[in-house]
DNA sequence: TGCGGCGCTGACAACGTTGTCGAGATCATG
DNA sequence: CATGATCTCGACAACGTTGTCAGCGCCGCA
């Protein structure tokens, strides 16, 4: 800049002026300025413009999902994405991997990095951690977990009762053996879901089949070994509830190398891309990520710019989506 | 860090040496130092700490795909915030949807906030523009498409000789009615791969049937309409090459609906999740993406740690993998 | 002609941090 | 005890930018 105003001969603060297009500097002078700036291929710091603006915005905000590369958190995070483009805001995205520490480390990062506002998908257990940040007026919302130990705003998804529909669905097509295949139960959304299981069975009158639960699955090649060791069981179940996407996925390529896809009915939590062309197509409860990605950007944007009311929990019901696998009757 | 200093009784010097863990510190001092830190809820600005420091690095590196949420991009993204993160760099990402103006618009940005790197999938012809930044020493490594206009590293991957290979093994199983759906053939990719379409046609001397080739296509829906339209032709193709994921979807959309998943074969361009329990799981052309963003990174850390040799280009060859849709026979 | 006001410009300080350097204290050595 | 080396610490300037304010010239008006 220094540079620009030498070849300009004026002072810094008139290139200043002209490159932020602020009024008050007379159009020979404007042009001047601009044609050095051209020949020195000056680019604006904007690091340097945030740390001395009054405002102290940086215009970037940090988004804490599990994994970028899964569907659900990459559909997120490009509704995020959009929204922030808009406000000319941009994104730090990370992926946490269910890494409390990790967690711990990439916020405190954002924070030293004065990102205006924070989305997190919490791996930790508590988040007091984030208080101070949080009293001191850090913009946060959280999605899909509530916080706990902490107030902040939350769009959350209601798992208990998703996963109450879908072992009432599958018990309303005749199923009482019903495998339960889920993530580790540390995980709050996860132990949510094997809960509304249990209710809903409890609801039937029917008891829980212990040896069809299974917990702690993450990937699809966990979730398709698992199902491989439920087919082999003496009394293996007649239907299965998958608590995520990359467990549904497992299972259904479990089914298709035992052949055995129509005689296992099957619901999945989280929808996916091509879930409804599979064969029979996967019948899921959905949790409309468009719909949550929206809210979170609006209770973000809100606050950004300047709603300092209450913190908000937006609890957003998924949908039962029928489209086959999850109607199938009862065969042995 | 006035205040911390203040509170500790020592100058700012101190408290920047403490929170740097820098040596020449008395414990005491330090220990009375991390104290005042710790009650003041002091957290250090990288923003500032940046414009001080010599290097001048933000530690953050930027990343510009098509669409975050599409299964390749994310992926691409995910393996990329890998390597940054075990370097202690951010990732900027955003979207381009195949807008040169947001390109244009988007790295302005990046630089104005003083990226360490760039990676960039670019929508625009030509990136002219990007010229005096790379001569100034920006970190540049193009993905997916080669730069025109400049010098920089690039990873690409051999989209003629997939496609050659794809129509080749459709030819193989007898087709000759080959159908070619794909994007606008402004984007290089999708010319490269209707080129190779064409060239694995003229080598087998069968002629291109024209009213069999569409463009255009960049979503499942018109994908799956365009598929709709070559089946109510009075001579409609025997087999299909689909010149990307979404498009591929597409297809076997409009193939379940019109019932005809067994009566044509399919071979897409691009592998996605579930590709293999499709029915029939479809044949695809795999470009791996692990070893593009293991490329991509590499490059890019390269020239951070400060290599300035020559730009590299490297080219992948895809895959073909053989599912089932690609292998079936011509039926009419 | 004098005066207030407005349009334009630049000097200066400040944002939060760190590199440089010098001052004082402490220590080992002869 | 003198000397020099080392260790610890702080004053100051600087990174690239913008907010503040003052100054200059010019215009219109009484």
């Amino acid at each position: 800049m220094r540079d620009v105003a030498a070849l300009a001969r004026v002072s810094v603060k008139t290139v200043s002026r002209v490159v932020n297009d602020e009024p008050g500097v007379k159009p020979e002078l404007r042009l001047r300025v601009q044609q050095a700036a051209n020949r020195l291929d000056y680019r604006p710091n904007l690091t340097a413009s945030n740390l001395r603006r009054s405002s102290g915005r940086t215009r970037s905000v940090g988004v804490l999902l599990q994994d970028i590369s899964n569907s659900f958190s990459s559909a997120l995070l490009r509704s995020l994405e959009d929204e922030a483009r808009e406000r000319g805001v941009a994104v730090l995205a990370a992926s946490l991997d269910e890494d409390a520490d990790r967690e711990r480390a990439l916020v405190a990062d954002l924070v030293a990095r004065r990102v205006d506002g924070l989305v997190l998908m919490p791996a930790s257990d508590r988040q007091d951690y984030l208080g101070a940040d949080l009293r001191a007026g850090l913009p946060t919302v959280f999605v899909d977990r509530a916080p706990r130990g902490v107030e902040a705003d939350a769009v959350t998804v209601d798992n208990v009762n998703g996963a109450v529909t879908a072992t009432g669905h599958l018990l309303d097509h005749g199923h009482t053996r019903i495998a339960y295949l889920g993530d580790a139960t540390t995980i709050r959304t996860a132990a949510d879901r094997l809960e509304g299981y249990r209710r809903g069975l409890a609801a039937a009158g029917v008891s829980v089949p212990e040896e069809l639960v299974v917990t702690g699955l993450r990937t699809p090649d966990a979730g398709q070994e698992a199902m491989a060791r439920l087919l082999a069981l003496p009394n293996p179940p007649t239907a299965v509830f998958a608590g995520r996407n990359t467990v549904s996925i497992g299972v259904v390529r479990a089914l298709r190398q035992a052949d055995c896809q129509d005689c296992m009915a099957v619901v999945g939590f989280d929808d996916f891309p091509l879930a409804d062309i599979l064969q029979p197509a996967l019948t899921v409860i959905r949790q409309d990520v468009g719909r949550i990605g929206a809210c979170v950007g609006d209770l973000l944007f809100r606050r950004l710019d300047g709603d300092t009311s209450e913190p908000r929990h937006v609890l957003i019901q998924p949908t039962l989506v029928p489209r086959g696998s999850g109607e199938l009757p009862v065969r042995r």
